[in-house]
DNA sequence: GCCGTTTTCGGCCCGACTGTTTTCAGTCG
């Protein structure tokens, strides 16, 4: 998987270099570039154990590009991109990123007013000098201004982590819906594909009065500033410096106005040329035959795919990575749902330094839920300010013991999450260990360690027989702190011959292993759990984004251990401990 | 640069909004 992450980041720095070289993001080179690339990314082989022709199989994959993925593999780097990178510095991609700026305005800025950082673009626009180039004017400079005083305060190119932009989203879809002339609100985007980063928020409104709901948009307390206001679309900043588009839509038009505003762009791309196959024409409005102008599909997302002879696929497949291909042939994974799921295993109650819910609360709220079988897994001893030491778990398990007297729906497991520390050493003995339920072990410290001892102090942690989980796989916050390097490839493999289960922390800071790494897991067969690391119960509901992320990575139920009925479950957990010698 | 149940050459996804335009280019998603 390592050769497949650099051979991505060459291609999409050919992508945006060329673009400029090109002068637009449309140049049928780009576009090659672009498809190849997507093709890259649903290879789910190390694409540097592929011969050239192997690679030129690849749908999208030429002559030319199998070239560069073999020179990028033995080489670590492409030539083509070096020259590219000698006539666009990085100053000038950093101009082309700033939303608005496109390589053609690029070209003339460097060209005719000798721009060639944003700084230079600061300074051009203070002294008045872009509204003297025919096509710009004062208007251009007076929004690039803003634009620019955006990009400095937020950093160039941000993204919102989705922990931010979904409740972000949530609300204003909350405050929309209230709106007497609004029927339906939808949150599309990225957002909706369960993306780690959202770059701008997408919704999608019906209504029979657009003009009376862009109105009620802007004013909402939350937006900053108009980006474009027009009778279909508008575009705000909101608070925090997050762009968000609004949509306005008829009923009828939904199904095809959800799928081009879902994207991706390159899922798109491929419905649209599927569609031109067949003679018609696939936009936000619908699906049309191009000879009589007839409208095919348009009013729901079903019917639309249906009518393009597929399966409905769920939003966050929709990567232009395989999934068309997989939805022809059937072999779309049997996704879970948070119906299916019978317990979490993955809880901290106030026992732990940083759990908010007593614990007779997370029990009964956890019946509540219809869960047949649920483990606490409070803080170990090794994290000395959240943690618990021998006396206190055994204590908390006295406690655990008495509730489960009170609550004998739900089937309650002692468990535990242990730290693993720097070396892969884990907290108490070995006996004690023993002694517990569920064991989760997971990463709290140390996430700047080479590759090798991030990974040789998880394989450790894998080996220990009484470890029945690996928690949040990579420690990652997301956009606060990347995760460990990992050899992930060989971390699953020790997962599939230990048969100790990869969780999916379903937190949304967290949405820990990436998507990649639970698609991989599946094709090589790792047991999983779904779990959401709650601290409080109202945390409970971060199964919802276990679901979406578990699509994403292309999870199959089957692979779920706590999609199982308890007595399987139990018996699963009974025989891997067995099989793995403890007694 | 890629590709072929019309094609090895001639196409390549589609539309909204803005600004500076007398009819459209650039940018974005």
């Amino acid at each position: 998987m390592g050769h497949n992450t650099t051979v991505l980041a060459v291609f999409r720095e050919l992508i945006e270099l060329t673009t400029l070289s090109e002068g637009s993001p449309q140049s049928f080179r780009v576009r090659a570039y672009e498809r190849a690339a997507a093709a890259l990314a649903a290879e789910t082989r190390d694409l540097s154990t592929l011969s050239l022709a192997q690679l030129k199989k690849i749908a999208g994959v030429g002559a030319s590009a199998a070239a560069k993925v073999r020179e990028v593999v033995e080489t670590g780097e492409l030539n083509s991109v070096a020259a590219l990178r000698e006539r666009f510095p990085p100053d000038v991609v950093a101009l082309s990123r700033v939303p608005g700026v496109g390589p053609k305005t690029v070209a003339r800025l460097r060209d005719e007013l000798d721009v060639h950082s944003i700084d230079d673009l600061e300074a051009a626009i203070a002294a008045n000098r872009l509204r003297d180039l025919p096509g710009l004017g004062a208007k251009t400079e007076e929004k690039l201004s803003r634009t620019l005083a955006r990009v400095r305060r937020a950093g160039t190119m941000y993204r919102a982590p989705i922990a931010r932009a979904l409740p972000l989203a949530e609300g204003l879809a909350a405050a929309l819906r209230a709106l007497p002339e609004v029927q339906r609100v939808e949150i599309c985007g990225s957002l909706r594909r369960y993306r780690e980063t959202i770059g701008d928020v997408d919704l999608l409104v019906v209504s029979e009065e657009p003009l009376r709901v862009m109105a009620a948009f802007v004013a909402l307390p939350e937006v900053q500033d108009v980006v474009v206001m027009g009778p279909s679309k508008t575009s705000v900043v909101v608070r925090g410096d997050l762009q968000v588009d609004l949509r306005v839509v008829e009923a009828h038009q939904l199904g095809a106005a959800m799928m081009y505003f879902t994207g991706s762009k390159e899922h798109n791309i491929l419905l649209r040329q599927r569609a031109l196959a067949r003679g018609w024409s696939l936009n936000e409005y619908g699906l049309t035959d191009t000879a009589t102008g007839e409208l095919v599909a348009c009013a729901t997302e079903e019917e639309v795919y249906g009518a393009l002879q597929l399966p409905f696929i769920p939003a966050p497949m929709r990567q232009g990575a395989g999934e068309l291909d997989a939805a022809e042939a059937g072999e779309l994974p049997d996704l879970v749902a948070v119906d299916d799921l019978k317990g979490d295993l993955h809880v901290h109650s106030t026992w732990s330094g940083d759990g908010r819910s007593p614990l007779a609360d997370v029990v009964a709220a956890a019946e509540a839920r219809g869960y047949r079988y649920f483990s606490l897994t409070e803080h170990a001893e090794d994290l000395v300010m959240n943690g618990l030491d021998r006396e206190q778990l055994l204590r908390q398990r006295e406690e655990l013991m008495a509730l489960q007297e009170q609550h004998p729906g739900v089937h309650l497991l002692w468990g535990v999450e242990l730290n693993i520390g720097r070396d892969g050493g884990l907290d108490y003995d070995p006996a004690f260990r023993a002694q517990l339920d569920w064991v989760v072990a997971a990463v709290h410290s140390h996430f700047d360690l080479t590759q090798a001892a991030q990974t040789r102090r998880i394989l450790a942690a894998i080996a220990d027989p009484h470890v029945d989980a690996i928690g949040h796989l990579s420690g990652r916050m997301i956009g606060k702190r990347p995760g460990m390097d990992l050899d992930i490839e060989e971390i699953l493999q020790a997962l599939v011959h230990s048969g100790t289960a990869l969780e999916l922390n379903a937190a949304l800071p967290r949405l820990d292993a990436a998507s990649e790494v639970l698609r991989r897991a599946g094709e090589l067969g790792v047991t999983m759990v779904m779990s959401t690391d709650s601290h409080h119960v109202r945390q409970f509901d971060r199964m919802r984004h276990g679901v979406q992320w578990a699509t994403r990575g292309w999870v199959d139920k089957r692979h779920v251990a706590n999609t199982w009925p308890k007595e399987r479950f139990l018996g699963w957990l009974r025989d891997r401990r067995a099989s793995a010698g403890v007694a």
